[in-house]
DNA sequence: TAAGTTACGGACCGGTTGGTCAACAAATAT
DNA sequence: ATATTTGTTGACCAACCGGTCCGTAACTTA
């Protein structure tokens, strides 16, 4: 119809998201995301709304990606300690291999956002639902774990442990006493 | 010698620490600082320093205070599992009896300024550490954690599922998921 | 009471915040 | 070619940021 867009709103998102994953929410201005996506912040207005809509649509962004991502590695073939295993060891690689310590954007935001901004709450809040059922999914490779209330408590508890496991790496705990936890929590399966 | 403070730095400090606490350091700004302490910004520089300052020392009272409470907790007597069923059942018991769910200051302090801030992330780990040994410290009421490496493994994997839980609080998980993920980390010890 | 010392309060600082506006550029449809 | 629609750009906004300065008030000591 008029004339068409010069980016890629898709590029410009992820940008953001990792802008947003790394700082949080306060600590990323709109001049940090017009350096790190190149654009002028009119054009970010024009095509994601304002500062906050950046926000719940990187976290969208982030579950499509980094989220999809994990539920993947528990869907693939193995008992369901070797699934939960790869979970928790790629949260752990992703220290070693790429020294990247932002850990979870959706833990960072239930931190940070979840408090205090009702929408950030509601999504988070969907988000954890579907991890949960992702962790429910890979423990019924395990026919131990045919009861669904038993399988539902110990996917909770997995799942607390496995966000309190990004939070500790986020505060710089050292890799060692990290794999010491995951080994140790995995042995809860 | 002079003119003496008219406040209680002690009390203010308090304040302080609660606002950190719960709206994070970016999120909270000098002027509510002031409005919370009732007290003019030179003054609060005078006493503390600059924000920064005022934060480690926020976190400094944190762990005098609540940190000290839960290693209380864990002192009392009682099984290894009692012991450390006393401390997240009192991360919970904020929410229910209270309706806190600003989590835990340490936590928060973890995710959303210890990266980022190596001041902060030393504190962080400075504590990070007397928590450890507060939770190895109880695992020793039992006689199965006579070995230190199985008692340090286990002392960690609990650590985490503590800050995970109590991240949950305050991303707004249900209490209902709450109990049941406590109950089911406990049955790990 | 006078001198010395500290606390207090508010004005003030430059810089930055998130957000808007209007002029201009570029593309399509007729 | 012209009209129309949209994207881009940079100037601009009031509000607020953390931080400082300075005149004045209040207290202690001599």
């Amino acid at each position: 119809m008029a004339r068409p867009r010069a980016f890629d709103p898709d590029t410009a998102l992820e940008d953001i998201m990792n802008l947003f994953w790394e700082r949080g929410y306060e600590a990323t201005s709109l001049q940090d995301i017009e350096a790190a996506t190149g654009l002028n912040k009119q054009s970010l207005y024009r095509a994601f709304g304002d500062k906050r809509a950046m926000y719940l649509k990187a976290l969208d962004l982030y579950e499509a990606r980094e989220v999809a991502a994990g539920a993947a590695l528990l869907r693939r073939a193995g008992t369901a300690r070797e699934r939960l295993g790869r979970l928790f060891g790629h949260a752990i690689a992703k220290v070693t291999e790429a020294g990247d310590r932002r850990g979870c954007f959706l833990c960072n935001a239930g931190i940070d956002q979840a408090y205090g901004d009702p929408a950030t709450a509601t999504k988070v809040g969907a988000i954890l639902g579907r991890v949960q059922a992702a962790i429910e999914g890979a423990l019924t490779a395990d026919a131990g774990y045919a009861d669904a209330d038993a399988r539902r408590r110990t996917a909770l508890a997995l799942m607390t442990g496995y966000f309190g496991l990004r939070a500790l790496v986020k505060a710089g705990m050292p890799v060692a006493a990290l794999e010491e936890a995951k080994d140790r929590l995995l042995q809860m399966i």
